[in-house]
DNA sequence: AAAAAACCGTACTGTACGGTACGAATATCT
DNA sequence: AGATATTCGTACCGTACAGTACGGTTTTTT
């Protein structure tokens, strides 16, 4: 544990040679991006580029990572703090949707699923930094709701689950596959309400505790994301 | 309109090559799938290849067409027939599912969201042949039950998508990612059935109707998918 | 059987890639 | 200023790719 954590030269550089390198990434794809073309892109020689990551698929490890650091790190209100549930739950789903609607999170999420089998860590390390935390954010909430007897008694994490489905019911596929335009903020406004209205009524705390499935492992829990190497 | 469909031989012949190629692109992705590759596996030669199609991305165009062709014509049934709603919305599910996890189908969709960028048109064929005609089956069952009063009245399209969505919640975003296993038969089932559980206690016929949101435009209704060029 | 078409194997072209080598230029540190 | 580390530009290596060319061979048609 560094006390102070210093920025040096090298570590400014190395960040733009990242962020650089992520857009082209983001535009291309993995295969058709060539290091020579980030070299091009950072105004630097493929030598440099090469001095500070071995190799293409460490330079897009570092990517993946960086941008998954930034996925987590975008904090937003995930808590419901008001007395109406169902206007702090559409904030909720109006806030995760733009998030992950953006142009630059679209491509992250096409770029991860096309190469998932490919590069298995990275796919992992998205999910760990992205989805997974947001998800287990929203299920805290959730379950102090289902204790406050606001929301159907359950497991909360598949609420949660059940509440980001419902949210990406309509849009989410046109967009991964590039159908069609994005949504207007109007139509996604319109979208989550109603889908909103359904989680409600789908959770209601008046109906019968739902069953607790056994989750089928693959949760480590409290380990962030390592990925040492790729 | 041909009255016959007749066979000719070298149809055959590039049924196969298509076959093959789609397991190899299948398995490599496009950009690290070689047309020598193909060739080899196909058990021709490079020339042959060329004879059929006149490039990389027509050949890939083709393999996707094939397969979404695949993918709207492999019918199971999505009507509630008995009385039990829960129990044939728990079979269709189940049959879904199991239907879209098959691990070729989820290679075709990495591929097609991996390329859908690049591929526009592959990702529309795509979704046009599988997911908007089962989503339209599956919608017109739900209005048939909404009028019959056996489901809550709304947006058969978005009940359906809404149904869709409660079934993937939990395991989808996983396997798309690639985040440890598929899950197996017993969980997918219980899994399922929470979500029915779900879906049926917010389409609840004794609740409110749902608003009808306005659908935002690209709905070719009834241009199955051309795709004459890639 | 003769003619036509399709096919095969192989070699080739041009290009682009990932990655390396190296001397010259530049910036950084002491 | 002098020593040191970093960066630059460029040329290069080996490889692999999409796509073409072509002569010999098989299959199909007439």
């Amino acid at each position: 544990m560094s006390a102070v954590p210093v920025e040096t030269s090298r570590d400014r550089r190395r960040q733009a040679i990242i962020e650089v390198a992520r857009r082209i990434f983001l535009e291309n794809g993995y295969g058709a991006t060539s290091m020579s073309s980030i070299a091009a892109a950072v105004g630097g020689s493929k030598g440099t580029l090469y001095a500070y990551f071995r190799s293409k698929t460490e330079l897009f490890s570092a990517v993946v990572q960086d941008i998954s650091g930034q996925f987590g790190e975008t904090e937003f209100s995930l808590a419901v703090q008001g007395s109406d549930l169902k206007r702090d739950l559409i904030a909720i789903g109006s806030r995760l949707m733009t998030f992950i609607r953006r142009p630059e999170a679209m491509a992250m999420q096409r770029l991860v699923i096309g190469e998932a089998e490919r590069f298995p860590e990275l796919g992992q390390a998205f999910y760990d930094a992205g989805p997974r935390r947001k998800l287990a954010a929203l299920a805290t909430a959730f379950e102090t709701l289902m204790e406050q007897g606001r929301l159907r008694r359950g497991d909360p994490t598949l609420a949660a689950e059940h509440f980001f489905a419902l949210c990406q019911a309509r849009g989410h596929h046109r967009v991964l596959w590039n159908v069609g335009p994005a949504p207007d903020a109007k139509h996604l406004r319109a979208e989550i309400e109603i889908s909103v209205q359904a989680f409600c009524d789908a959770y209601a705390p008046s109906l019968a505790p739902l069953p607790v499935a056994e989750r089928q492992g693959c949760e480590p829990r409290s380990k962030p994301h390592s990925l040492a190497s790729v």
